[in-house]
DNA sequence: TGCAAATATATGTACATACATTTAATGTCG
DNA sequence: CGACATTAAATGTATGTACATATATTTGCA
């Protein structure tokens, strides 16, 4: 559907208000999918995103730091994630034996098993699937160059 | 600067899913910078764009649904929205009197003045401002086909 | 008419976001 | 060495998101 009528706006003053607007919308548009994806497996998508980061380093660990490095949203709360994670038993923190501030974070087994069931599942309704290789590549050029 | 860095993963399994990525951490990119701005007027985004739909039907009154169909996150509370932007004095809440059931939200002069504020600052940064028009048209073109 | 269904909004709860502040450990430099 | 700044994480507070439920009003129809 058009952003026009998904939002029920007739008009935009310009392409460029236009394009602001859908990238926000479409990117909510995505993430209400994707947590309702994840719901059924009982995590959200901060907790999700977290757990690939852990995935990504493992064995090795990660700390609060590190996380927030490479999460989507900057400013977001690294420590209270964890600390849901930790209650499903997905992950463990320990302090870290060369450095007693920070906080040495892994992904337990149970953590994996979970992970790669969603990928499963994910792997079956591939992501854009609506758009060509060559448009997917246009798309994150004109994204990388927003953010110039 | 490439989405690769900006999260610190080197690579992405394909270019869908780096697409992916790269609409999620435009978007919260673009929604950082606007809160910034927005906070030094004492408003947050969902705040001012509560703010806007009633502009564009001032001096009609708007209703809770009519918010909720013309928000971009349909899903989010906005009747707690309009309790902060009540409290500020920017709407007025009214029981409308052809249907007790339902609210009649108004922006107020105050609400008026400050989005006129908020307009003269935006426009002198205006949005999208690396992109080239076409550029902008054929984004619009590739979110849309995304959600088809 | 009267009563159930639908509608409009508000409220409750859990989680996440945003940002300031606090606490503890480590580094640094006089 | 010791005071002070820096760093890592946790905590506090306000707001927003997501979803279920509650309350009040209106509508429809037996």
């Amino acid at each position: 559907m058009k952003i026009e009528d998904e939002i029920k706006q007739p008009v935009f003053s310009n392409v460029f208000q236009k394009g602001l607007i859908n990238i926000l919308y479409t990117a909510g548009w995505i993430s209400q999918r994707n947590a309702l994806q994840l719901k059924e497996y009982g995590i959200t998508s901060p907790q999700f995103n977290v757990l690939r980061i852990l995935r990504g380093q493992h064995p090795k660990p990660a700390t609060v730091n590190l996380l927030i490095e490479r999460m989507l949203d900057k400013t977001s709360n690294a420590s209270r994630i964890v600390d849901k994670l930790e209650l499903k038993k997905l992950v463990t923190r320990t302090v870290c034996p060369s450095n007693r501030r920070a906080v040495d974070i892994r992904i337990t087994e149970a953590g994996l098993t979970l992970l790669s069931e969603i990928d499963t599942v994910f792997a079956q309704e591939p992501q854009l699937r609506n758009l060509t290789e060559a448009e997917a590549s246009q798309l994150n050029d004109l994204l990388d160059k927003i953010r110039d």
